[in-house]
DNA sequence: AGTTGCCGGTGATATTGATCACAATCCAAT
DNA sequence: ATTGGATTGTGATCAATATCACCGGCAACT
């Protein structure tokens, strides 16, 4: 697996010291890589695949904020590591993917060491966090229907595919919704003309 | 003015270097420090007073997201000072306050030099990002008599009063709700005896 | 073929919060 | 003292969403 492709910039040395020092794991989709609550012991870089990064209620439900990709890494963990605490976050995979695990106890070392995964890590923050911006301005000013049309519009673009294999269910859980919400306002959007519905299965037009 | 005091782990060279090219900046309450969409040209250390960090809904509205009290700074800034973007936020005074600009361009060397530093911009994104984690929590999961709950007493722990000179309509403003309902809201939690209503003030009890 | 468990559709109702309308009160400026 | 603006209270209504009840369909397993 050539994974250097994906972090084109890391110095020779700092992926010498991560293809020492790190585990690749495989996981199926469905599969929970971290929960909240769970101490962390490695930052996850993905390689393949797709995560899906929630935030869970205490008193049940779940909230996707964000997807991370091939190429990306999990900002909580990066945080966390360095004060060595524990998840706020859940980490999902959507479908079967790989994920390179970093021992937290490397990063102070690799942070000063290698420019690289320092430029690497301030990239991380600042895309997560824009992206947890996003999702403020989601929840905040915009009402289901509008939220729904930018999850599954963010979908296909992460995804690359205009059909999405999913029930009504799941796309309300992730939207900390109900089906029935979901049912009626996917049907006025196949009313719009926006996507066609078939079991398991959306097809966005 | 002691500024070092509340940074106490910088170093005397780093102090040096600030205290050279960083302007202190006075403002009133209710300025605006910083606007939406304003291209970024210092990093904000708080000196003295409150500021609260919005986000700004483009067709009309506003979002209190977090304060930056005395010995904070604006993650925001120092991640898109970086990068030489503009802000995604808007920043306003909420008291009288006192802040120390340092000019973007030191950024990358003060990280590169300074491990004080690079320790303090870490610790900022850990705390903006909780932050913004737990303001997720509140609008996603949350009914607006549980988050106008928590403002109040976040207000209070920020401020250490037990006092508040604000009117219903700028709570609603930051909560993005509506005067009448958070009126009924504050007439319901001083029914539990949980406020005093007075004109143009609440007093937490 | 029958059973069982998801999946989706639909009507009825409840709840939360937004909006509108209007009154009462307080305060500051003239 | 009067006016005008901001503040607060309150009822009525509306819109969005959640919840409940129920049904029919589809697919997997036996």
């Amino acid at each position: 697996m050539e994974w250097k492709k994906l972090f084109p910039n890391f110095e020779p040395e700092l992926v010498e010291l991560i293809e020492k020092n790190a585990v690749q794991r495989s996981f199926n989709a469905g599969d929970i890589i971290m929960r909240t609550g769970q101490y962390i012991k490695s930052t996850a870089l993905v390689l393949e695949g797709q995560i899906k990064i929630y935030r869970e209620n205490p008193d049940g439900g779940e909230f996707l904020m964000y997807y991370l990709g091939p190429g990306q890494a999990c900002a909580v963990s990066m945080i966390c590591a360095i004060q060595s605490t524990t998840s706020e976050i859940m980490a999902k995979a959507e479908v079967d993917s790989e994920v390179l695990m970093v021992p937290v106890q490397l990063m102070d070392d690799m942070m000063n060491k290698y420019k690289s995964w320092y430029q690497f890590v301030i990239q991380t923050y600042r895309s997560r966090f824009d992206e947890l911006l996003s999702v403020v301005d989601n929840i905040a000013f915009r009402n289901m229907d509008e939220r729904l049309e930018f999850y599954l519009k963010r979908h296909a673009e992460k995804t690359g595919k205009k059909t999405f294999e999913i029930s009504h269910q799941e796309i309300a859980d992730d939207l900390h919704s109900s089906r029935e919400v979901i049912s009626r306002l996917l049907k006025k959007m196949e009313q719009r003309n926006l996507v066609k519905l078939h079991r398991n299965m959306i097809e966005l037009v």
